[in-house]
DNA sequence: ACCTTGCCATTAACATGTTAAGTAAAATGC
DNA sequence: GCATTTTACTTAACATGTTAATGGCAAGGT
């Protein structure tokens, strides 16, 4: 009746479990500053993409931000309601759209930028640099495994 | 106009971003073996606590299987209309339920527990074990930050 | 020019994430 | 015993995740 032993590792063994755990943990305060502020974590995503890469296409924002087509469809329609992005035509592919943050947009991130960094200072001593160095290392690993046995 | 160097690090040194896309790197083999049968990350989830654990009310069910109530709300209505579940009330409370697996959710899980073995194992081997016994410390460790100092 | 192919972005449809409010029942306090 | 509070679950409303299909446009081949 147990099949405990037959099946995958316990919760805290599962590396789905765990990675959706540490990063709940991590999301949790900076999902509660920014709802005061009235953006969602994924638009923050776009807007910090923006403010450091200047203007991209859609595809490549969502690259960047790790959010699919559909779902920055929809947030890119948001954001330029709430007037923190533009959208214009690509001059010479009209398929494309070229994508900028606005001035109320640049400043929303400074509003937040400190807060922020002192959330991401305090999970670093809190945590430990160094265990965050290595933490960051193995997952930057983990995510490369197929790139690197193409190459 | 460059404000890179002010703001959070590059999305490589992102602990929300990098934990995102290890998860869908792991995720990704898995999601697709269970569209095949046609259940859902979060379903599976649900299923293979309660293979585990035997009968159990909603609130455990989620806090095993790292949901929220609203989520696994619809998720037992799903599973339930689907013949994987069953749900019967609760003997002395009223307000508590008891779910528990049925034999074609049994047997779900056993049609696809080797191939979620096979992909365990890939991920073992391919990344390395001890790699993956340290990430997954690590990632326990973060998850347990504010209990340990508060005991 | 024409046709095929591929790409960019959107839409659709369904499932889940997330916060807040609601409902019913149990536990608590006086 | 009753009012208050707490607990368990549900519902609502909105945003995103996910896969498949669509529409407009560009590129290549003939």
């Amino acid at each position: 009746m147990d099949i405990t032993r037959d099946t995958a590792p316990e919760t805290n063994r599962s590396l789905p479990i765990a990675l959706l755990r540490a990063r709940e943990k991590v999301m949790g305060p900076i999902r509660a500053m920014l709802a005061d502020v009235g953006v969602t974590e994924q638009q923050w995503r776009v807007l910090r993409v923006l403010a450091e890469r200047g203007t991209l296409d859609p595809t490549e924002i969502a690259d960047r931000s790790c959010l699919l087509m559909p779902s920055l469809t929809r947030i890119l329609q948001t954001l330029t309601t709430k007037g923190l992005i533009t959208r214009e035509a690509h001059p010479t592919d009209k398929r494309r759209q070229l994508v900028s943050i606005t001035a109320a947009g640049r400043q929303l991130i400074a509003d937040n930028l400190k807060e922020s960094q002192r959330l991401n200072a305090w999970l670093r001593e809190s945590f430990g640099a160094d265990k965050l160095d290595a933490l960051l290392d193995l997952l930057n690993e983990l995510d490369a495994l197929d790139r690197d046995t193409r190459g």
